[in-house]
DNA sequence: TATTGTTATACTCTATAACTATA
DNA sequence: TATAGTTATAGAGTATAACAATA
């Protein structure tokens, strides 16, 4: 159950920088998805694995914080695109590399060979899995 | 981000799990954090990372299904346990295989020596870790 | 006085079902 | 008819503050 307890070590720091940062873990999920570009909320709904009500109003939650936006599609009046505002970029970007400094320091633990190869192990496990990344970047 | 990926993968994994046997996944934790036996609502409280009046609602909902009791302490008449029931012990261990199961069925992707190789990086990393573990068993 | 646990309150998160508007 | 998104409702999860009973 090592990847249950990594899994739990790796909650719990995404959801102290989450607070540092005024935020909810979902609500920090949501800008992260959103780090990559503008989404709709019906693909919003399956990167997040939340029912598209459920998202309803985590985005009001966060548009009325003023860290997303709702764009109305022009090719589509049913449909909109959640955007991040400038103030949700840069609250994305620090919640990054505050997440990123938190786990290089722990994977700090191991040699670099070492730690390359666990990378690599679990990219390939994860290789199976058909879920969105969360993040951009790699690491 | 490797390890974030893989968080979430495992988060889903826990969640699914979960949802099967009618729990949330806060409700499993508890169950999952009992598994090792009793412990009293200010230690439950550290273990999971929540408020003594956020876990009295969890346990609350937990005992209403009959999963786990509380049991006053006889030294300390302010105090009491909480214990997993006959049936909070089924579930626990039926959901721990589940997700167990799940787990091993995504490590199979490497050869067992590589496998081997990550469990010890990643144990090591977690030393440092002081959050009591989840799970009783190893793997 | 300090600690154990609960209550009161207010929010956030979530799903199900029913709905509106557009395609 | 099907799809995009919202509203209504109900319940679960959470924190803060105030509290009761015991140590």
């Amino acid at each position: 159950m090592v990847l249950v307890r990594v899994s739990r070590l790796v909650q719990t720091v995404f959801a102290e920088v989450s607070r540092c940062h005024g935020l909810t873990t979902q609500q920090t999920q949501l800008l992260c998805v959103l780090s990559r570009g503008p989404v709709g909320m019906t693909e919003l709904s399956r990167s997040l694995h939340l029912e598209k009500s459920s998202l309803t109003g985590l985005v009001d939650r966060v548009e009325r914080r003023g860290l997303v936006e709702r764009v109305p599609d022009a090719r589509d009046r049913r449909a909109c695109h959640v955007t991040l505002t400038a103030e949700g970029t840069h609250c994305a970007t620090e919640v990054h590399q505050a997440v990123t400094e938190r786990l290089d320091a722990l994977g700090a633990e191991l040699p670099a060979a070492e730690r390359e190869a666990v990378a690599a192990a679990l990219a390939r496990v994860l290789s199976r899995d058909d879920t969105p990344r969360p993040f951009p970047a790699a690491s």
